[in-house]
DNA sequence: TTGACAACCGAACATATGGACAGTACACTG
DNA sequence: CAGTGTACTGTCCATATGTTCGGTTGTCAA
């Protein structure tokens, strides 16, 4: 199958993109016959079929505006969910805790949009800008965002934001109960673990990514 | 404003949320209708503009299949990319190279999709799935995927996937130069700095982000 | 030159679709 | 009880929209 596409092709193409960042619904057969400065719809209709064998677009006939876009590359339209991030995580400085208001305020904040394979079937995922670098390593460092899932039922080995109340400290380490003890083991070897009884323990939250944004 | 809604009014949103997963455009005023068991599609008007005088659609009169579904909680659609996760990085085997064979195929091969932020303005982004613990810490752990640039220039500090030529070696390390000489240094400052010369380290990409698929 | 063919034009056509209208049922109020 | 408002029903209509069809233009090869 020849890939290539005519100038008018790869025009309408674009337009119907454009039509759907700017609309949530597909362009009408007309609104690409202008919108492409073409002259009849008919030749819109014939240039769709052309594009539909070709694989770059999916048409439910007999339906108005059913113009699916395919791959187009590799960018294309989907879900995505909006983690809000709603503050930071640094040494010295208490773990900002999700509430419903924080539920309720999250479209004006800072977000992060990810895809629901992130998030998995949670529901209370939230995002925080690490501070610092005396807390972790690898992976997180000074700038990054973590994506957390906001629970307090974390399983042995897994990476969590904990805050210990007496020390006032975040940290974020991977949690090992024993009894009424918990280990916090830092990722970075060196560092000692933490060990303390889980009274003193609050975890936020269990990682499940870490973004280290585009410099 | 009340944000009540009554309980068709409710499934009405979520038949439309549902359609627009399945279908890439809204559905009609009729197969809102059948779809939710409505009688009469006067109803559905009626209650189409109860929604969207509570702000919860956008609908572009005399526009067929013309309905916005705004905040509706958190999640919304815009545009994602698709990251084709190319392969495994373990430290017996080769880290898979993309070339621009792979870009081709990569609609047929695994992916994960993240939002532009992700990536950047930068082109040639990849996923690998981690195998095994000895490479790596912290947040990237055996079944953790991780997002790389495809790029042999990394700056100091940087966090790298490279190729040790003698050692027949895969590693995720921070990268340093000295000269002729490179020291990777794992996240994990228990082990021991890799020294090196430059000509024996391939640097295969640059580390942007790492995901722990939900369990 | 002729025929085949892709691309295009303009108009007419068929129907998919949104919206209006005249009623009905029911709960609530004075 | 009459009066009011919300939620709903079924039907009809205007138009938004996809599709078809006869004809034109330009290119290329036999």
């Amino acid at each position: 199958m020849q890939q290539e596409l005519s100038e008018k092709q790869d025009r309408m193409l674009d337009f119907i993109s454009d039509f759907l960042d700017q609309h949530d619904y597909p362009p009408s057969i007309r609104q690409i016959q202008e919108g492409c400065g073409i002259s009849s719809t008919s030749v819109v209709d014939y240039n769709l079929r052309i594009l539909e064998r070709k694989g770059y677009i999916r048409r439910d006939r007999e339906v108005s505006r059913a113009i699916e876009l395919l791959h187009r590359g590799s960018p294309r339209r989907s879900r995505v969910v909006a983690v809000p991030i709603i503050g930071t995580i640094a040494a010295g400085s208490p773990i900002p805790v999700p509430d419903n208001q924080t539920w309720q305020n999250l479209d004006y904040g800072d977000s992060i949009e990810v895809t629901p394979e992130f998030v998995g079937g949670h529901r209370d995922v939230y995002g925080l800008r690490v501070k610092g670098r005396s807390m972790v390593d690898a992976l997180v460092n000074d700038g990054d965002i973590v994506i957390l899932e906001a629970t307090s039922q974390a399983k042995d080995g897994d990476m969590v934001a904990a805050w210990l109340k007496r020390e006032q400290e975040a940290t974020l380490k991977k949690i090992y109960r024993n009894g009424p003890q918990v280990r916090l083991q830092p990722a970075n070897e060196m560092m000692e673990p933490i060990q303390t009884d889980a009274s003193n323990v609050d975890v936020q939250g269990k990682v499940i990514a870490a973004v280290r944004p585009p410099s």
